[in-house]
Parts: structure tokens; sequence; C-alpha cells
DNA sequence: ACTCCACGTTTACAGTTGTAAACTCAATTT
DNA sequence: AAATTGAGTTTACAACTGTAAACGTGGAGT
């Protein structure tokens, strides 16, 4: 059941997939079809697809039971949405993703709890942090480096 | 000069691109390439492919200088982040994004004016918060609900 | 005026992704 | 035992991406 460290990238349609498993746990095929062709358009045959992706790319593991197959993930849903959103980050200008946060924070619904920890990682943060973080936009030589 | 909505996205290797631009105001396309083969192994034909694109599809738009094109942003920097950042944690569990978002906090580098700014704006939204945000992988009415 | 250069455009091509039908068998039903 | 069903596998196919060569043409240099 350990969760290991995926090497290819969980594509958009395939994270509906992912969700579904992570929060049951494990979930054979019947269910996670059942329960997809209800949130999206999608036909049985779709989903197939994806659940063999995501098996053959190592992000979901099977165990027989019977005549089917029961899927439980190899990774964990808090590891793949960490690498993701680092991912995200990392590709943008660095001097300009604390407003980055700022506005998805601003849009997204959290929990006390969840505030409160970003509190408090915030503030132990700030007594480390520099004055500014510079964009990196360029190469470091450039003349009118930014 | 203004900047409008983007319909299609801008891919990863395209960022690289609008970075330069953005960070520059503006630029012929001889300094964008010559930055990016700095910066990338890439060939001056595949910035110009990647240029190509981005015009097409107007995230830049061109002024004719003489012999060659200006290029400058038709989008904004931040506005393409802001939308780039959502749409990530909105393919993700609503109950989990706020420990990604810690996670992504402690491994970005931020200014101490920004997380100035953050801690604020989380202290205020801390008075409207819920005192929990639920799991929104699957349909509403499934029986384990999560 | 002729040549060359370089800028932007066209074409290329394999791999990924979204989307889905068709097919293969083992198991269940009649 | 034959027919049916349904789970997983194969095949399909267009659009998008990363990567790049080839080409056409209007100026720059001679």
């Amino acid at each position: 059941m350990a969760t290991t460290e995926l090497t290819a990238t969980i594509t958009d349609a395939e994270w509906r997939v992912m969700r579904i498993v992570w929060t049951l746990g494990q979930a054979d095929s019947h269910t996670i079809i059942d329960l997809l062709v209800r949130q999206h358009d999608w036909k049985p045959a779709t989903i197939k697809t994806l659940i063999g992706r995501l098996v053959k790319k190592g992000a979901l593991g099977t165990t027989k039971d019977g005549r089917q197959y029961i899927y439980h993930p190899l990774i964990a849903e808090q590891a793949a949405m960490d690498t993701a959103l680092a991912t995200e980050l990392n590709q943008m200008c660095a001097m300009c993703r604390g407003k980055a946060f700022v506005h998805a924070i601003d849009e997204t619904e959290l929990s006390q709890d969840d505030i409160q920890t970003l509190i408090s990682h915030l503030q132990k943060k700030l007594t480390t942090a520099p004055t500014a973080v510079s964009c990196d936009c360029l190469p470091a030589d450039y003349e009118g480096s930014c």
C-alpha cells in the first residue's frame, strides 16, 4: 500500500478518475464509471480508457477480485496535489508568485483550521523572508535584468 | 494596449516566451530568440514557432517596425498567472486545497511584503471562514458521500 | 540591379490527450 | 451446452504540444 513516486504526469481528465479512487480508497470499475458518468458527459468507454492509462502509468494498482479488478491509488493525493501546484508555480515569474497566492487565496474557500495553519506558517516564514524576490524571467546576465 | 481576456490556453513552452515579453514590455523576435536560446536548448526555429502560435491565439500583438515586428503582450501577466493557478486548484479536491496551499507556501520564496499581505488577507478571511470545507470528489447524493 | 540575409510563414512529425467504438474472453444465465 | 453479458484490452482518431527544418520575400549591401 506504500505510495510511490510517479514518473509520468496525470492529465486533467485522469485527475477526475483519481479523485474518485482517492476518496473511496479503492473501487471497482463499475463504481468509478457509474460515478463519473454522473459527473461528466463521458461515455463508459472513455472512463475505461482513462483507468487503463492510469494503471499503465503506475498511478493505480489492481487487485483481482473474482472476474474483475479492484483499483487503488499508488500515489498519494496530497503528494500529487503538491507536485502539480509546485510545477505550475515554478513556471511563473518568481517575483509574481506572491501576488498569485494572494489572488488564489482570496478566491478559494478555506476552513478556519486551514487559514490558521497558513497564518502560523507565514508568520514563521516572515522571520527569514527576504525583503524582495527578484524576477527570474531573463538570463541573470541580461543588461536590463528586470 | 488594453489587455484582453484570452480564450485559448498558454502552454508550458509558450509561457517561457510570454515571460520574456512580459518582463521586457515588448521585444522583437531577435531579442526573444536570443534570450530563450540562452535559457533552454531550443533552436531558433522552435522559438519562432512558439511566437507564431502566441500571435495566432491572441496572446501577443504585433507592431510593424520597418522590416520586422515588435511583439507585445495582449494579456496581463498577473491575470494569466491567476487563471492558471485557479484552473489547477479547481481540478483538485476542495477539502485538500488548504493543505496544498500550506505546502506550496512552505516551498515558495516570498518577500516580507507578500507574506504580510497574505497574512492580512487570511486574517480578514478568517472572520467569515467555514469550520470545514467538504470533499467535492463524489456526486453530492452518493451514499458514502466522503 | 543583383545577391544575400534574415524575418515571418508553411510544413513536418512524433508523442500526448480527450474521446470513444470495437473486440476478446471468461463467467453467468437459460 | 449455447447464448449472453460485461470487464478489461485494442484500436481509432482528431486536436494539441514540443520540436524543428524549409521556404518565400522584402530590404540591405555591393
